[in-house]
DNA sequence: AAAATTCAGTAAAACGCTTGCATTGCTGAT
DNA sequence: ATCAGCAATGCAAGCGTTTTACTGAATTTT
């Protein structure tokens, strides 16, 4: 009662030829007089014969294996991309190992540790920050890597996003237009180059531009999650504020719901608009307005991006910025 | 600048032992000398020295992998579990490849065998339905296999479930209770043992113990998304429900929201619980009654099982039932 | 008809590690 | 001293492929 695994070497007898020859059917090689080639695969069928990966990832220093570090499945924002990922990885014969490491850097370090000493031929990084300590690890080893939905200052490894500036500047244009005058920011933590950096100079240039004065008391920084913005809106209507750009779908339908529950009319006296056009958006009620990002297609293209990079193709850009839109539901006027 | 990876054969002459003592120590094998060990370690450090998982999958025939099939990690229901599933992992130190399989037969058998190519120590299943293509690959392979959050009636594999009889009973009768007596269930295909053979028969045996009579005509297939609940009200309606329990979270925030974009009030004049308890129940307005199914317990659960199995323990049981509750909120009277 | 070229196939060396078995020192008991 | 017994190490045989030479035969070129 032995595991009996059948390898390439009771094939090769069985077919009458050596090992080698099975392997180049099996990989589709070229030079095998299609008879052999019939033969084997025949001996290939009755034996049941499956090649295994492990022993061919140590001979060809390949793994097909591409490791994919997300904070956290659940979220939709997350798990919107990582669908991307694994359609189009499985499009090019890759699998996936998919890590979740809850944006704790000390976890991140570790896991892409663990994840290059299984050889993965690549790997996709998703997370607001990019730690220093993880930015160390990235520049220190040969493996492509690229960011999905994040944004690399350094450009050190390839990334896809959408223009996170030019997106929240128009949301909040466009919440101005509406006669909205006090609208606030609400985001994660500003330390993050994401929200800090990009997310936050969209709004100020917006403000700017329309002649308002930037007011610090109008900006949140606040946990991702639905009870984190269901809290939220009573400081952001002490605050003040009549309208709200929102940098997470949950936090935002939290803060939907909070208005809601304290009988605040949305859109009528607030406004929201919310930044990743999740499903979520629909499932509320009113709709939510949302920047459109193609989530599926970020990580689609990170992948696809990354595979290049693994094939060693020439690429033309380390980092691909999507377009995005604003749809309006009906969290806005 | 070749890829100059460093092996335990570096180490090995580096430390002044042979590769079999560095790759005890890496092993934690406890005959070592202290002092030999420290040495190596020293040495390990110095050479940033990273031991290849694929070599070693090779020598041990472990991979220190599990393969998890998916249905859709967009679906916050199958989320949830790979979370729990993902945590236990990480703790066993097992990584995870997540495979989508959009609960397509054909692609299940392909991705699970992609995955056995790779040597994966064991697999856990999450989808509705066990079709025969895929049961077949299961009692053909020796890797231990788990179902999260689905029921084998045939008990060939492990699995970790709750009592969906009981449970969609007692979230009928509670519905009965209230006072609404044409209460519809919505589920999936009912050609899927969880729908037809479990779910039906909880719906059934309620409204007989009630001594309702069950009306086919009250009863949904329906696909699982939010636009399927959200078209689906108008049936609903119209076959004259006045309560549902429904399947899936996603389509029971779609009924809800047609019930609330028809002027309905919920729950005064229509009542819904549903089945997973995700953070949707939650985020809906009114908050959505649910069976409370232990998601992320089911998830860590399942995979704590297998690491039984690919350890070669005694199991109690193949089949673990976890309780369940149901929270009840403000979509029920 | 000899030489050059292509084609099919073979043999065997990696790949980087684990592990069963053998070996070497020691220690304490005889 | 001698030796059994044990702890600490080394040796080398795999693990199942891919891949690099290499060989002989068949085919083409000159």
């Amino acid at each position: 009662m032995e595991k009996q695994t059948i390898t390439i070497y009771d094939v090769a007898r069985e077919a009458n030829v050596s090992m080698a020859t099975v392997s180049r059917v099996v990989n589709g090689n070229p030079n095998v007089k299609p008879a052999t080639r019939k033969k084997v695969l025949e001996v290939i069928d009755k034996l049941d014969y499956r090649p295994n990966a492990v022993a061919r990832g140590l001979a060809s220093k390949k793994t097909t294996t591409v490791g994919v570090i997300i904070p956290d499945v659940t979220n939709m924002f997350f798990s919107s991309l990582a669908r991307g990922i694994d359609d189009v990885a499985t499009m090019y014969k890759y699998n996936i190992i998919l890590a979740n490491s809850d944006e704790n850097s000390q976890k991140e370090v570790q896991v892409l540790n663990t994840l290059l000493a299984k050889q993965v031929d690549g790997l996709i990084y998703m997370g607001n920050d990019i730690s220093d300590s993880i930015r160390q690890e990235f520049s220190r080893s040969k493996t492509p890597i690229v960011l999905a939905g994040s944004v690399d200052p350094d450009e050190q490894v390839g990334s896809v996003n959408i223009d996170y500036v030019a997106a929240v500047e128009a949301a909040t244009t466009q919440l101005i237009n509406s006669g909205s005058k006090q609208v606030a920011l609400v985001t994660g933590q500003l330390a993050q180059p994401i929200n800090g950096q990009y997310r936050l100079k969209g709004y100020k240039q917006a403000l700017q531009k329309a002649g308002l004065p930037y007011d610090e008391s109008l900006v949140f920084e606040s946990e991702t999650s639905y009870h984190a913005g269901l809290a939220l809106f009573a400081q952001l209507q002490k605050a003040g504020a009549t309208a709200a750009v929102v940098g997470d779908d949950e936090v935002a339908v939290g803060i939907l719901d909070g208005a809601l529950d304290a009988g605040v009319k949305v859109p009528d006296d607030f406004e929201i608009i919310t930044s990743n056009n999740t499903k979520l958006t629909e499932m509320a009620r009113p709709q939510l307005t949302s920047i459109d990002q193609p989530l599926y297609d970020i990580g689609a293209v990170a992948m696809r991006l990354l595979t290049k990079m693994m094939n060693k193709e020439d690429i033309d850009a380390k980092t691909i910025r999507l377009g995005f839109d604003i749809t309006t539901r009906k969290s806005t006027r």
